[in-house]
DNA sequence: CAGCATCCAGCTTGATACTG
DNA sequence: CAGTATCAAGCTGGATGCTG
């Protein structure tokens, strides 16, 4: 029942090159890679790592920056983490002092852009939020 | 610096009511409720519960089981965030046995397809995922 | 069934200090 | 500049027991 191949759960037949793929790879799924990758992307500090890296490639400092409140530990396992995913891209100038680029990888561009879709709406629809809170907080648990 | 209202940083002259909101709610600013909420979409359990309820409606326990290896703590506690959110709704039978269903908002699908949108496509694109962290792990640390 | 309250192990995170 | 190393602490999340 907890078997290594990516998680499936099929019943028969013939399938179709994307049935297959999301079909193998089922993020519902306790045990399935894509379950990590997910959180690499949705991750707090991942999803605005790919959001920043969306506009042109930045250096280590520049993410850091302009990223707001991340610390230099997490930057630095984000950006690993989305590397060996083949998300980010890693230029280093062999320079002193030492210059790093990060960009993203054609795939890393196309993960970026579903992501900011979706970023955007969340931003864009922020009044609708804060008031659905105002609501819920006036209704029960003034805590 | 760190001041009440929704983070911006603009220039100056008029602007359309989109640009006003996704201005006004800049996740990449620290202190910008924006990001809570992001986090709350996003979050582990937050973006497996709002892609199961992107089914249909669905009970507590039906949820439980969907997302493989949610507990009972997280699952109500994902529930109510996304509740307070205005992204998920939740509807109660005073029968008994209780039975309690969970459903997406209008503003909730709208974010669900969004979301949905990036997990296909990630599912979708493991294999080169893999093979990037293959490739990864082969020439660095087999830690 | 649908939860809430409590406890606590441990992983994640943030500061700090140090290297190339 | 671009990181790594180390360590304390705090929050996340699982297990358990109980309620309506």
């Amino acid at each position: 029942m907890d078997d290594i191949s990516p998680s499936v759960e099929r019943t028969a037949g013939p399938r179709t090159d994307a049935e297959d793929a999301e079909l193998a790879f089922n993020v519902f799924a306790k045990s399935c890679p894509s379950r990590r990758t997910l959180e690499d992307v949705t991750g707090r500090w991942g999803s605005l790592t790919l959001g920043a890296l969306h506009e042109g490639s930045l250096r280590f400092n520049e993410l850091r920056r302009r990223i707001d409140g991340v610390s230099e530990k997490m930057l630095s396992q984000t950006l690993h983490s989305l590397e060996r995913d083949g998300l980010v891209h890693r230029e280093a100038q062999p320079t002193n002092p030492p210059r790093v680029d990060y960009e993203l990888t054609p795939l890393g561009r196309e993960v970026a852009e579903r992501l900011l879709s979706l970023i955007h709406f969340v931003e864009a629809r922020m009044p609708s939020v804060l008031d659905a809170q105002q609501s819920y907080d006036a209704a029960r648990g003034a805590r």
